[in-house]
DNA sequence: CTAAGCATGTAAGATGTTACATGATTAT
DNA sequence: ATAATCATGTAACATCTTACATGCTTAG
């Protein structure tokens, strides 16, 4: 019933800046949406499991009707034992693969569709990527003290650069291959 | 209740070669791993489910107590709708670029630690592709009937070497940032 | 004023893993 | 013989999405 890594999402968000469930789920959507996704549904049971747990604590401020969250002290602690916990591995699932490795039931054309759709996506990503890039590297200026964090943010958006453009690359040869292929 | 994911995998592999549930999972870990997994927990229900609806039928071989499936007409034409559908998106859910976001709570060197696991573990995979491909092209030359199949599989590979060879590129940039950072 | 966005939550159902139970067959 | 692998299934539990219900606040 614990789902502790959504715990440990939603705990991580909360130590940057206390905020509400809603937009703990918007920061998540903006800012680690390469990489990770969490619900509503899940966010507010975990708010629920931390608060419960004395593991964070409404405070002050806020519009009427919402609570903005903060780590207590067992809160940190918690979140530096997630952290340092070994990375659950996620079970890879690419339906546009599973149809490509069976590509010969679908022919050519189809297939290269599904690749092409894969390209056009990283390439959206690589903009998205580039947009927040140019984000980051301006509040870093403006602001100094988020430094410690924004570079680790860089790697992070440095690793989906790197993914998509692998994507576009491998896109581009097997469109080459399946141009080859007999309709 | 209807897994339309986990039947797709199912019914395309047994278009391949009709088999048993157990080496429909081992065919899936063997040759989708990299982009596919499935347990048994979700393939015997989902056997049980294609046979109830007429798409897939018990033949005869195998030892006893066993039973082999090969599609029936249903199951074919049902396999080439599947397959013709927009693939869904998965969730992303990398644990290793979360714990990197929020790098400065954990430090370079632990950071490091996980940059050096995702390299090892991307290496390791290319090595397995490496030994998937030398196998699939002396399927090919041995017996040429599996070609329309193996230049689809071929594309997969190239995908998930494309892939890891860019995880390992992004860590080498990441370990090298890290290595600048003050314990 | 009214639409968009902020904010919280729940319920139903889909999806997925793990552990267990059971037994046959094959290789050493 | 005996261990490994083949083979089938189920039950419990964990996880996750979607849809719904509700109401406040801010911008146009």
């Amino acid at each position: 019933m614990a789902s502790s890594q959504t715990d440990l999402a939603v705990l991580a968000v909360l130590s940057i800046t206390p905020t509400t469930g809603y937009a703990v789920r918007k920061t998540i959507h903006e800012q680690l949406s390469a990489f990770w996704s969490e619900s509503f549904g899940q966010i507010y049971p975990s708010i629920a499991r931390l608060k419960e747990s004395g593991l964070i604590e409404a405070t002050a401020g806020g519009r009427t009707g919402s609570a903005q969250y903060a780590l207590t002290d067992a809160g940190r602690a918690h979140l530096l034992d997630l952290l340092s916990s070994p990375p659950v591995p996620s079970r890879p699932r690419s339906g546009t693969l599973l149809r490509l490795f069976f590509g010969h039931l679908l022919g050519p054309s189809a297939c290269a569709d599904l690749v092409q759709a894969s390209k056009t996506r990283a390439e959206h990503q690589l903009t998205e990527l580039a947009a927040t890039r140019a984000l980051v590297e301006a509040e870093r200026t403006s602001d100094p003290t988020t430094e410690p964090h924004t570079r680790y943010w860089l790697l992070t958006i440095s690793a989906g650069e790197h993914t998509a453009r692998a994507t576009i690359a491998w896109a581009d040869e097997a469109l080459t291959e399946l141009a080859k292929l007999p309709a």
